[in-house]
DNA sequence: GCAATAACGGTCAAAAAGGATAGTATAGAT
DNA sequence: ATCTATACTATCCTTTTTGACCGTTATTGC
């Protein structure tokens, strides 16, 4: 008898055991909820995420915004070519879709700060 | 002028930046959610996770169902004192309220699986 | 009598994620 | 002429997460 090869789903060239991991392959990590969450509401220029996420340093948000980017989430347009640069970040329409789930992790954080908090 | 101190939120001990990251500090991580996911349909043994996820390894299966017991969302219940135990995982009535969280994590993964695949 | 099963825990190591700090280019304000 | 703001990038380093692999206990089945 030889070990079951688990069937794994494919998506962006990256192999998952479950949908609900896909996903999370997607949105997992620290700080990427708390970005989708803030441009939820709409676009956001990098200086202004910055200050409602004061405590992300700006390698780490940068990073995490590329990953959004290449995952085609976010879109990021610049509007000069030299600095001081002014670049703005929205969702895509496929970032959209996700909107239902932030929506819900957000209010549930909420919900467990009113309901269950010390 | 002085950095304004952003205002966390707490919650068991752990500091969080919006409401949004209090849920990832709980449902984060590679395979939280999957556990969820299976559990989200009724009680498991321990066996029949492994089963449902043979790509995680059995260390790091006990260690995220010990933190997932700790944060309150998941029971154990064994039922012999001494080996060969029988394990039981459910869902406590706080796990429950994250079905519709891990429902709609599941879900956009399938989604995306049928409309954006390869 | 020996292997398999169950549900882990321990140790070590690798990989991934995240943080600290400094630097860059240039326009506009002082 | 100097300073500040902008949106990063580059190093370097620490922390966190995950994996590989082996050991443990006692009962059941062959």
């Amino acid at each position: 008898m030889e070990e079951a090869t688990p069937k794994m789903l494919t998506f962006k060239g990256k192999e998952y055991p479950c949908c609900a991991s896909l996903t999370m392959g997607i949105i997992g990590g620290k700080w990427k909820t708390v970005i989708l969450f803030h441009l939820m509401h709409g676009t956001l220029r990098y200086s202004e995420l910055r200050k409602q996420m004061p405590t992300v340093t700006e390698r780490t948000l940068s990073l995490q915004l590329k990953t959004l980017e290449e995952d085609g989430i976010i879109n990021r347009k610049v509007y000069t070519s030299k600095p001081p640069l002014k670049v703005e970040y929205s969702l895509t329409d496929f970032g959209k879709t996700l909107i239902p789930i932030v929506q819900s992790i957000a209010d549930w954080g909420d919900f467990v700060l009113e309901n269950y908090s010390n």
